[in-house]
RNA sequence: GCCGGUGUGGUGGAAUGGUAGACACAGGAGACUUAAAAUCUCCCGGUAGCGAUACUGUACAGGUUCUAGUCCGGUCACCGGCACCA
């Protein structure tokens, strides 16, 4: 018989969905429970995508191996379905978005389908189904009330092509993610969040979660928690200016200092600015420019001084200029800077353009030349009265001491990351369910009411002042307040993608739940994820945020874990053939349909898997899917050629055993590559060595997760699966006997001085004296210690002896 | 500039400090075939040699060690992230 890989996949899978299916949970809850997740797939019109099924198969494999271990095991898909694609793409081509969305959820449907995946598929979650994103507002409306949502009024990036708010996070190099339009600063009232208010814990408890390295630095980097201090510095305009610093032991060098163009005490001093036509030119600028363009343009130092007003440097009362210069952030710290010349590089460039003062405060560098920073621990201090002669790392706390005492600082801790700007100008996301009463304030709708359905309008299209598309909606948009009952108005600004996103893996626990995002039930069952694996694009937004709303939620009692995700890897890319990023411009991108026509569902998984480390980026090449596909022909030809006999043949036991624990052991480290490689050793042997059904059996149940058609298809085809009346799938996962997986001998190395002489087959375990005697009968190791004596023997158990000889 | 990662045959990639190149792809030789495809067998880092073999080889130049692709310090290149963060 043939391989008939097309006719055998859509069997199964046909069997796997209607006739048999084996991979929804159980409800046996005393049993011991895996939850493997990956990311749900934005459902995007161009289908799914090579880069999907390298997270997807790995993910498949690990639980596909769980349940043949006896776990309940959860592993659910959904879809992200919220977003501007679906919303530019109904506007361009005049379909409604919902319309857009469930076309594009079938066609991913039936792909994934394709690949034999055993997602759970009575748990499918879909962000924009009412019964969903009802969920997602309740969420929103509990951080409402509690605080950490909150309107503010503020610069904020807006992306002039799709006329729209957007994250910091949103912008990369000055322009928008998503479409690559520039993006510029504009004033807008705006929903926050505060995540800034779980900085701290969001760095402190990575210490409890078994996340990969890169993700764990990657978001204490983006968090970047700096501990320094705030120092008050008087001003002769009477009011008194704080800084940040993390370098408080250089106060005495403080020569200047410098407020951000937005400060709010240069429009309070504006009559005290002897040159304010100035000033207020250099400010007007700057509000001009994008986040990008004064990064950019900012290479050489610019700035003004403020004439008519000065500070005081508190450490030895000496009146200091104050300037204005736009390498000052208002976002962070205070927006104004202590400028000590000496110490800081941008600092230095500063003063040394505008001719102010450098002091030396710290001894160990060439201030003439540039200012000497913080490099080890090796500067001394001086011109500092009460702090010469300390180290820097004595002096710090030393002045932070003295400032609190002088009652004119003290320590604080500052963060890089902001608060999250929640609100889009947008349609096709969820409505935030908040009302505007003249009276009351902003007033949450009724929790006990219907949820706040997203209406059907007639056009998608922003409106000309860039606000939502609901806002046109009048008849949506005026209401009563749920408190006072008076005449109010909606919010009109939806949900950012990120929304429905942050919790969707708690949904999949107790998805048609109509009565609370989950049950207790389910919570305490399924929390937290066992396993999370994802791109690392997603590491400082998504991941981010979906820690901060589970720690909220934590914090209200509704979840019963203070983080959502036990252990997180992450994927490398798949490049085009050209090692470039597959894209649709570069014509370089390969659709799975096409491979699994061709060669068939399971050399597509298989060859995903075996193309390279799972963790780094990895080359697609056509060509080399061809080899996947031979080890399957030659593992069909095996079964074919298999002898009755059930037992396992001796011959083979010692391979089978090796390759049951490299097999089980490599899955659990997400070594797939190698698991295959090892199966493809196994073959190769099993072919040279004549194999039984009984061989074929374990080399099966290995194979099984990773390609799941064929192994069923021969399962059944040697019996197996009318003897006992499962599949392969539902079998136990085989287990290997240490003491088999150890040949009788062992080929080891000779070396002389280090280097290989040649290699002896020894029993296994073979004495020092046995090796030594058997190594000296090597021709070119006796022609090697002619005339030489052994000094030392060096023996490595089952791998090699070093002899080391000396002239004698 | 800072943070993280990577550098191994023609290619993708393997190697708890212990025989570098597993397993594949491509290539070469042969078998089968009228022929091709498929399949099977063998070869396949470099230099020298008919060959046994010798030397050499994991980005570069060092160090530690009986032994280094692996550990340590330095240099270079590439990839990803952040970027005036005080």
């Amino acid at each position: 018989m043939k391989y008939d890989f097309t006719a055998i996949e859509q069997k199964w899978q046909k069997r796997w969905q209607e006739e048999k299916p084996f991979a929804a949970v159980t409800g046996d809850t005393t049993r011991e429970k895996f939850y493997g997740l990956i990311e749900f797939p934005y459902p995007s019109g161009q289908g799914l995508h090579v880069g999907h099924a390298r997270p997807f198969t790995a993910m498949d494999i690990i639980c596909r191996k769980k349940r043949m271990q006896g776990y309940n095991v959860l592993f659910p898909i959904g879809f992200d379905a919220f977003g501007l694609p679906t919303e530019n793409y109904a506007i361009k081509n005049h379909i409604h978005p919902a319309k857009v969305t469930r076309d594009n959820i079938a066609n991913f449907t039936k792909q994934l389908h394709m690949l034999g995946y055993s997602f759970d598929w009575d748990r499918v979650v879909d962000t924009t189904d009412l019964k969903y994103y009802k969920w997602t507002q309740w969420i929103f409306l509990q951080l409402f009330k509690h605080g950490l949502a909150y309107k503010a009024s503020m610069p904020v990036n807006w992306c002039t092509s799709c006329k729209c708010v957007l994250a910091n996070e949103e912008v990369v190099e000055g322009v928008c993610e998503r479409c690559g339009s520039p993006v510029i600063r504009k004033e807008k009232s705006q929903w926050m969040l505060a995540i800034t208010k779980y900085a701290d814990r969001l760095i402190d408890d990575l210490d409890t979660v078994d996340y990969i390295n890169r993700v764990k630095i990657q978001q204490r980097n983006w968090i970047g928690r700096s501990e320094g201090t705030e120092i008050n510095f008087s001003t002769t305009a009477g009011d008194v200016m704080t800084v940040y610093t993390t370098r408080c032991d250089t106060l005495f060098g403080v020569t200047y200092m410098v407020l951000s163009p937005e400060h709010p005490y240069l429009k309070k001093w504006q009559d005290r600015i002897a040159n304010w036509d100035e000033v207020a030119a250099y400010i007007d600028e700057a509000a001009h420019k994008s986040d990008f363009e004064r990064s950019e343009l900012n290479k050489d130092k610019t700035g003004v001084r403020l004439q008519g007003v000065a500070a005081i440097n508190p450490a030895n009362e000496t009146e200091i200029p104050i300037f204005v210069s736009d390498y000052v952030l208002m976002g962070y710290g205070t927006g104004a800077v202590m400028g000590v010349p000496g110490h800081d590089q941008r600092d230095w460039d500063f003063a040394t353009k505008f001719g102010l003062p450098i002091i030396e405060v710290v001894k160990g560098g060439d201030i003439t030349k540039e200012a000497f920073a913080l490099k080890d621990d090796t500067g001394i201090m001086v011109n500092s009265s009460f702090l010469n002669g300390l180290t820097v790392k004595e002096a710090i706390p030393a002045m932070k001491k003295w400032v609190t005492e002088q009652g004119i600082g003290h320590p604080k801790t500052n963060f890089k990351l902001r608060d999250w700007v929640f609100s889009r100008q947008r349609y096709w996301g969820e409505p935030i369910p908040l009302v505007n009463c003249p009276q009351c304030g902003w007033v949450p709708i009724d929790e006990r009411e219907p949820p706040l359905l997203l209406p059907e309008v007639e056009s998608y299209e922003l409106t000309d002042d860039g606000e939502s598309p609901l806002s046109a909606m009048t008849d949506w948009v005026n209401t009563t307040c749920p408190k006072c009952g008076g005449p109010a108005k909606r919010e009109t600004d939806t949900m950012p993608q990120w929304a429905g996103s942050c919790w969707y893996f708690l949904r999949y626990m107790d998805p048609h739940n109509d009565n609370a995002l989950a049950s207790k039930e389910a919570l305490e069952y399924w929390s937290p994820v066992d396993w999370y694996n994802g791109g690392m694009e997603h590491t400082t937004l998504h991941l981010l945020y979906s820690r901060f709303w589970h720690k909220f939620l934590y914090d209200i009692g509704a979840v019963p874990t203070p983080e959502p995700y036990a252990k997180r890897t992450s994927h490398g890319m798949i490049l085009g053939e050209g090692g470039e990023k597959m894209s649709k411009s570069r014509g370089n991108v390969v659709n799975p349909n096409d491979i699994i026509a061709q060669y068939g569902a399971d050399t597509m998984r298989l060859y995903i898997m075996f193309v390279g480390d799972f963790e780094k980026a990895a080359i697609w090449s056509t060509e080399a899917v061809k080899g996947s596909k031979r080890f399957l022909d030659r593992v069909w030809n095996l079964a074919e050629s298999a002898s009755e006999s059930e037992d396992v043949t001796p011959a083979n036991e010692a391979i089978l055993h090796k390759t049951i624990k490299k097999v089980t052991e490599d899955i659990d480290e997400l070594k797939l590559n190698t698991a295959i490689a090892a199966m493809m050793t196994a073959v190769n042997e099993l072919s040279a060595n004549g194999c039984s059904r009984g061989d074929m059996r374990l080399l099966l149940l290995l194979l099984s997760p990773f390609a799941p058609h064929i192994v069923e298809e021969l399962w059944e085809m040697l019996g197996f699966a009318a003897k006992s009346g499962k599949m392969a799938c539902q079998e136990t996962w085989p287990v290997y006997d240490e003491s088999k997986t150890v040949a009788s001998t062992v080929a080891m190395a000779v070396q002389v001085n280090g280097k290989l002489k040649g290699t002896i087959t020894m029993p296994t375990d073979s004495e020092q004296q046995a090796v030594v005697d058997a190594a000296m009968a090597v021709d070119k190791v006796r022609k090697a210690t002619e005339g030489m004596t052994v000094v030392k023997t060096i023996l490595v158990k089952n791998r090699l002896v070093n002899l080391i000889v000396k002239p004698q």
